[in-house]
DNA sequence: AATAGTTTTGCAAATGTTTTCATTTTTGAC
DNA sequence: GTCAAAAATGAAAACATTTGCAAAACTATT
């Protein structure tokens, strides 16, 4: 079965023309008379002559890829996000190559290294928190990059996202305006992962505005999943002193809240207000209806599709990005202090 | 800014040897004198040299990459497959060529082609279901292709997953045991989705054993999301005739259908029974917590990785693919008919 | 029918690597 | 210090394309 693939030389023979009509046939069509097209085309048909992006790939033409690098893939809000990102970025005829590091950023790295190999014509990241290392390269390859999901106006690059800190600072105002004062704080681990740690610092400031802290023994870490957050929340609901809000530091983890309090019997949002970041699928039509705020994954991911495009096309690394405000939405979860 | 980038030939001259000695510095190290490849390797740093993989695939060299087409991202259960196919192939020094069709089987074939253009060293699509261009494409240009997420033992190539038919019956004869007679059923639309319409025969089998059957009007059709099904239930519940249980095509619309129950203050399972298929993450702790058939992604997701890098590189096609058995999990939203 | 212009095609060089084979350098034994 | 064997290196061909340039084949005009 070693029967070598055609090459272009194969379809130029079986067609009787030179490789080089061929190739012109098929980048620059209109430079072939329509007769010769169609041989061609029968000879490619029938040798099942697929083009070689590689060889000409060398020649400087744009491969037609992009590298994606994400944190996990397995997660709703990235998820949310890859689609659109990859559904706009496929209608400009380029295709992703995409890899995940787990939040490890060296793993980062050497990923990004081995896109750049491949002659990736851009790449995207998530989150402004990158190894040196990485933005090094990246900025020394100059290749066209956007960063996703958090915006900054003093980043290193061009970015497409929200503002976590912000996100964060309105729902701890919202939180503290219902007349919250005993609030806990359910949170993932905030190390290489920036958007939690801003997300953070937004919770605590509008806190601190109002002279509330968060208790050290109220400030929960725990891995994105409904499943520890749901366990986390049972241990601090079970001693008798209970804080009177649970801010998380995204839906899941609300979901994940909202199910513990569910099974011990404790009244949401009469006996404590739960909420949530992302404002993720299912969210909306949760029972009752998550307070969160809203990080439109998919406006960005369109966003950021269409940005990155122009990046690479134009050469204009002029582009700055571009931010997509938080918006809170004040659903079921969330009530009066009683 | 036009500064060309460092090739091959460049690293040479930096490091007084020829270019040859530089690519076998970087291919078959053992080969150079560890002198010599600390002067490459300074200046390889030096000037920011990336090797450039187009050119080496040209020679037939393996390009170290895996096209993988879904239908969609955005599904908790496609990307916790995707999470863990990728990872597992990474470790392998892959990187994965992503891309999703939308449930558009010709856009299939238009990627699968592509992604053929780039030289992937190996495919991997979701589902038995393909266009007879897509197997004829991979078959002629006999790319090593695993076929995920679903099992048959005729299927035209090697496949892992689980038998989604087996699973819808399992899930259709545990509600007809607990004595259920009144079924309705919320599946998403099956055209393009071989997965969908196995489960949904499995289930209709599984009834159709004990004479049952569902009625027209209880068969709803509903695109994979929580809203949405949701929405549906809650109308399928506002009538004065309603099911006792309601089989959901997977767990997503399941979580819909809780929801809605919730909300109309239906008990479950006390009124209602609800049942899913897949068991995504939640559903263990869902409030209260899904009766649903395990259809485990990770499982799959890494068998099928080890699948297609034998494939790539033994060479052997007698690989057959894996059928990882589906697995009912009762829990508590399902109960007897009272 | 000859000419000038235009369209189509082919030749050959170029692209960034790898690899085979030959040549040079090093090593170790005497 | 010589010699053979082993190790390291380099020169050039090969890989599958694209493209600039020139030649060839058509068209239209006279």
């Amino acid at each position: 079965m070693k029967e070598k693939k055609a090459d272009i030389i194969a379809v130029a023979k079986a067609a009787r023309v030179s490789a080089s009509t061929v190739s012109r046939s098929f980048n620059h069509p209109e430079l072939v008379k329509a007769a010769t097209r169609k041989k061609i085309d029968v000879a490619v048909r029938r040798l099942g002559y697929i083009r070689n992006r590689a060889a000409q790939t060398i020649h400087g033409i744009r491969g037609g890829t992009i590298g994606l690098i994400v944190p996990t893939v397995d997660h709703a809000i990235f998820a949310e996000l890859i689609q659109s990102f990859s559904e706009n970025v496929e209608e400009q005829g380029f295709t992703i190559l995409l890899a995940s590091h787990g939040y490890r950023l060296e793993r980062e790295y050497a990923i990004a290294r081995k896109m750049l190999e491949h002659r990736v014509d851009g790449m995207a990241l998530i989150g402004l928190e990158h190894s040196d290392d990485t933005y090094g390269l990246l900025q020394q390859q100059n290749t066209p990059t956007v960063l996703l999901w958090n915006y900054s106006d003093d980043a290193p690059m061009p970015c497409v996202g929200s503002d976590n800190y912000l996100a964060g600072h309105l729902i701890g105002e919202h939180v503290v305006r219902l007349g919250h004062r005993s609030i806990a704080a359910v949170f993932p681990p905030i190390s290489g992962n920036d958007r939690a740690l801003q997300r953070l610092s937004g919770v605590e400031d509008a806190l601190a505005a109002r002279g509330l802290k968060i208790a050290e023994s109220w400030r929960l870490e725990t891995p994105y999943s409904v499943s520890a957050a749901k366990e986390k929340v049972a241990g601090l609901i079970s001693f008798p002193r209970r804080p009177t809000a649970i801010i998380c530091g995204n839906d899941v983890l609300a979901w994940g809240a909202l199910h513990a309090l569910r099974r011990a019997g404790v009244s949401v949002p009469g006996d404590v207000t739960i909420t949530g970041i992302g404002d993720f699928h299912g969210s909306k039509d949760f029972e009752p209806s998550l307070t969160t705020v809203r990080i439109p994954a998919r406006t960005i991911g369109s966003k950021a599709a269409r940005l990155i495009v122009t990046l690479i096309s134009k050469e204009s690394d002029s582009e700055s990005g571009e931010l997509v405000s938080p918006e809170l939405l004040m659903r079921s979860t969330s009530g009066p202090v009683r």
